[in-house]
DNA sequence: TCTGAAATAAAACCTAC
DNA sequence: GTAGGTTTTATTTCAGA
């Protein structure tokens, strides 16, 4: 069979099944993955191989409460560099570890980041850092409606 | 020795290794993992199983390239419901797979969505179905300077 | 690209300390 | 929390189709 690179967006039916399963919890064991797909498990072993070199899989992360490691308040910052600071504003942001996730995006603000802080008062220190470089507009988590997921994985025709 | 529970976000310095090396790589093997802590696997074993059910691990997942299952295009949607229409809207929300992940947050918008889909298009269609009940504000995503990582992992005094 | 067999390694479970 | 022992499972490697 032909396999697709990363680019094409196309899996093979039981490539997307793996997929799947892993996203839902990434310790299953290839055996228990072998026999939910109904291949043997070195077959599997070597998919999984391929799915991981080819980029596929990015990688494994555990989910971990944030609440439960001392970062009951969760925010997400819009962040609007002044004129001529963007790079020094995206090296704060890298700087900042209660920044876990950041991304550049179109339209007026530069960059959209999600911070994990202990409280409102850690919140306005961190802002403290962009205010001299960068205009913010802070939004703070009220719930998830929707918690990570996946999008529907359509398999190869 | 006293374990605190999920709402003190107080780990012991060994429950904070291994959570710092599951998120960083969910599919370490349990002996693995006690021979990085230096304790026995047995006992390794046994903080894992504690970890989970005490809520501090929510779970484990893989993380999937989105280009490679189909969806090269990520944006960010700022959702504000009309007047009356809130609960409706968090449905539709709810609805849409291509909505990977969501939060309610303080602000003029109501609703903070990430959107993964295979084309502007798509995109396009997809805020269709928010028109009638919401107004939208999208962001299409360049880049991620700061790529989903762990805050600071601070151990039990 | 798969299966199946064999060897190595690890997990799960137990008891005693 | 460790140590030891046992059973069951999993991983890895390789031959062969």
């Amino acid at each position: 069979m032909k396999r697709l690179g990363i680019e094409n967006g196309a899996l093979d039916a039981v490539d997307a099944r793996i997929v799947a399963l892993l996203a839902d919890n990434a310790r299953i064991p290839t055996a228990e993955l072998a026999r939910s797909v109904g291949l043997s498990a070195p077959s599997v072993a070597e998919r999984l191989r391929r799915l991981e070199d080819s980029g596929v899989i990015e990688g494994y992360m555990a989910r971990i409460a944030p609440a439960a490691i001392g970062y009951p308040v969760s925010a997400w910052l819009r962040v609007r560099p002044v004129p001529g600071e963007l790079k020094r504003v995206a090296e704060i942001i890298r700087s900042i570890p209660e920044i876990t996730e950041c991304d550049r995006i179109t339209g007026e603000d530069c960059f959209l980041a999600r911070v994990r802080v202990a409280s409102v008062a850690d919140l306005e220190r961190l802002l403290d850092q962009l205010v001299p470089y960068a205009m913010t507009n802070t939004a703070i988590v009220q719930s998830s409606p929707v918690l990570p997921r996946l999008p529907p994985l359509a398999p190869a025709a």
